[in-house]
DNA sequence: CCTACTGTATCGCAACAACGATACACTTCT
DNA sequence: AGAAGTGTATCGTTGTTGCGATACAGTAGG
């Protein structure tokens, strides 16, 4: 499951384990209730320093995916819990800036975008 | 119209000049074949190191926007000719499908991406 | 040619990010 | 209460980034 962590990459460790963890959550992998591998564990696991789990399990909390209970271990919230709150609308604007920033910087404008991503979305070309 | 650069955003300075610029040749501010201020007089009008308008130029050559000559200044590339390549279009979609990619993982539709682009299109909230 | 302009290259430093080491504090179970 | 698990807090080291200082090199007009 944690087989593509990879050290050299210029992604950084936490963010590579953050991201495989949002999708595991994401496609119930995990499901709501249940808990994380522990800090230690996942880091010998994946021969890394616990305080490098720690920064991606934090993330994670300040997504509102998991929750880390001190003492007890880490436990992932029900999906439709993270939906409910606002951060969901903030993290929507902040994907699409970034997309009409990349855009901008490459001249392509943000009615091109819209365009793309209709055809994306429709299935592709 | 560089009255925005802001020494304490945490957007860094040349980029921010760079993202300037590119708005301005995007929307013709700056013709083709015109040559931008010299990297001295654009450092000393923003009260910055000339290393730094350096770096947001090389980034415009890098891009395609403008071409730096040695010892004779920096000039503006006509913009069809950045566009005619079909690495446009890749890019484009390439945009599009990362974005869809973030929003997937995050549980966020193509429709709700599609409704915010166009709000933050439309000048935001 | 030579002066006054252009961009270029190479440093140095301060701030920050990524990662690790290690000690601390809480919970749960027996 | 105590042991064995959990997360937390605080450091230090290393590499990278942003920015500046300063010397180098090319170009163009008098």
């Amino acid at each position: 499951m944690f087989d593509d962590i990879d050290p050299r990459s210029p992604v950084p460790l936490y963010e590579q384990i953050a991201a495989r963890l949002r999708v595991a959550i994401a496609s119930s992998e995990y499901s709501a209730g249940e808990s994380l591998p522990s800090v230690r564990q996942l880091a010998t696991l994946l021969r890394v320093n616990p305080s490098t789990v720690v920064q991606a399990y934090r993330d994670l909390e300040r997504e509102g995916f998991v929750e880390m209970r001190h003492g007890a271990g880490t436990y992932v919230l029900d999906l439709p819990a993270i939906r409910r709150t606002g951060e969901r609308e903030r993290m929507t604007r902040e994907l699409v800036r970034r997309l009409m920033d990349d855009g901008a910087r490459l001249g392509i404008s943000a009615k091109e975008l819209i365009e793309a991503l209709k055809v994306e979305a429709a299935g592709g070309a």
